[in-house]
DNA sequence: AAAAAAC
């Protein structure tokens, strides 16, 4: 069952005002206000919560979706007398027929998983209140926006009427071919609004301003898109930002170019998607959506059962390198695709250079290579040519591979601002790009120090979720019984 | 520092 719970949110709005005046949406407001700060439970009233509604026919369940995570513990609380019915099949959602041929003859999809069940519902129904959606990695987040999107626009009228904005070009390229897929019968037409190579920028100039229906991008293209009055928001219904909690971090909002979308009004629907969201950003976001409902999962709850998570301590950088050529490449075929993240996108060139040099076949991406070579390494990986990738954090949110069984820590990620933090949700992101949509995964950790041990097991604690040791990091066959009991082998 | 992107 889904378990939806009357939090603790419900109890404790001792009848503060919001900070934003219900009427008028200026993002602007009090963004940079250190001191009022009011926690999202301040922020409204829950008046009422469906239960009832919300609750998930598990009988129904039909096995497309592999093994969701059975306890996936998605809570849902709901604000005003709005009732929701959680959508057991797409035909409960009242949509296109087009749109329906999309879901079950291009997507291949027979029922909506259950953040899609929940959400689903929040999303397409009258009055469309902005939403806040937690749910596990690869449990379906970006159907649910998707199919968001396209069914909130009128095909008739030919101009943006809703916008995505994700944290990177790869994000943006991969949710618009989920899109057009989806998409394909509706008519509806889409625009990838990313960096385009490097030379030729003249074109953004003299082109017309955009007529597509749906716009997908990356914040800095999307805001000199609308700085040049080439992306008007006249006609928007829908704004998403996926990754939202990365994306509407406080450094971000205040240093970054996102910035200008908190200095006009917002009278469109808002939705927020991600797997994460820190103490932090769940405060700031509630100044961002008002009156909002929300989907939230526990931290100790958030770990997929289907991955298998291992550490392995080895003395040294060599070791590393070792492992990974004798243990990890050596593992052939039959494993599936593997990513190996890195810190540094100098750390990922020497790990690059030290495995093509002994001739094996890796590629590697970070944000320093151009756009072409970016997404040829994207391609390659994603169709299958390329068995082992390196990777920086550019892909360490929302990449969708689903072959990938192996996510390898080289380095733990850690905070910027205080290295001896070990960085949560990077964590968390990072692997699951392993086990998609409960697939069976495993993941290694590599711990060389004593701060990386102490990291260890700072995530381990945090997540509530044991990381178990593999006995000798020279060991091939303590690898395989690893890989095994993870059922990759 | 990963990333975004370039007026």
């Amino acid at each position: 069952m889904a378990e939806v719970t009357e939090t603790t949110a419900a109890s404790s709005s001792e009848g503060k005002k919001p900070a934003v005046p219900e009427t008028k949406r200026l993002w602007g407001d009090e963004v940079d206000d250190e001191e009022v700060q009011p926690s999202a439970t301040e922020e409204k009233a829950v008046s009422e919560l469906n239960v009832d509604a919300l609750a998930i026919d598990e009988n129904t369940k039909v096995n497309k979706f592999l093994d969701e995570p059975e306890d996936s513990r998605i809570q849902a609380v709901t604000t005003g007398d709005t009732p929701y019915t959680s959508a057991s099949t797409f035909e409960d959602l009242n949509l296109s027929p087009e749109l329906l041929k999309g879901l079950y003859v291009e997507m291949k999809f027979q029922k909506p998983s259950k953040i899609q069940a929940i959400s689903l519902p929040m999303i397409m129904t009258p009055p469309y209140k902005d939403l806040i959606a937690q749910a596990h990695n690869g449990s379906g987040k970006t159907t649910c926006f998707v199919l968001g999107m396209l069914s909130r626009v009128d095909p008739q009228l030919q101009r943006p009427q809703a916008l995505c904005i994700c944290p990177t070009r790869e994000l943006s390229i991969q949710n618009m071919e989920v899109l057009r897929k989806m998409g394909k019968y509706t008519g509806i037409s889409s625009e990838c609004a990313v960096p385009i190579e490097s030379r030729n920028n003249d074109r953004s100039r003299s082109r017309p301003p955009i007529s597509a229906q749906v716009v997908i991008g990356t914040p800095g293209t999307i805001k000199r898109l609308m700085s040049q009055k080439k992306l008007g928001v006249t006609d928007m219904k829908v704004l998403v930002f996926d990754e939202a909690d990365h994306m509407l971090a406080k450094v971000h909002i205040q240093h970054e170019s996102l910035v200008y979308f908190f200095l006009f009004p917002i009278w469109f629907q808002v939705l927020l998607f991600s797997a994460t969201f820190d103490e932090t950003v769940k405060n700031f976001v509630s100044k961002v959506v008002k009156d909002y409902n929300q989907l939230f999962v526990k931290k100790e709850d958030l770990s997929l059962e289907s991955l298998k998570q291992y550490k392995v301590i080895l003395p040294d950088e060599l070791a590393k390198i070792g492992v990974v050529k004798d243990r990890i490449l050596e593992l052939g075929e039959n494993i599936g695709q593997i990513i190996i993240f890195v810190n540094t996108k100098r750390s990922a060139s020497m790990l690059h250079t030290s495995l093509v040099d002994l001739g094996y076949e890796v590629t590697t991406i970070h944000g320093a290579l151009n756009l072409e070579d970016r997404d040829k390494i994207v391609k390659e990986f994603k169709d299958g040519l390329t068995q082992v990738l390196i990777s920086t954090d550019v892909l360490a949110r929302g990449f969708d591979q689903q072959q990938v069984n192996l996510v390898i820590n080289y380095d733990l990620p850690v905070k910027y601002e205080n290295q001896s933090e070990p960085h949560y949700e990077v964590y968390l992101h990072r692997i699951g790009r392993a086990g998609r949509f409960g697939r069976k995964g495993a993941v290694f950790n590599f711990i060389m120090t004593d701060h990386d041990l102490m990291i260890m097991r700072k995530i381990e604690s945090y997540f509530n979720s044991p990381v178990a040791e593999i006995p000798s990091w020279g060991s091939e066959e303590d690898y395989k019984a690893a890989l095994k009991e993870a059922g990759l082998l």
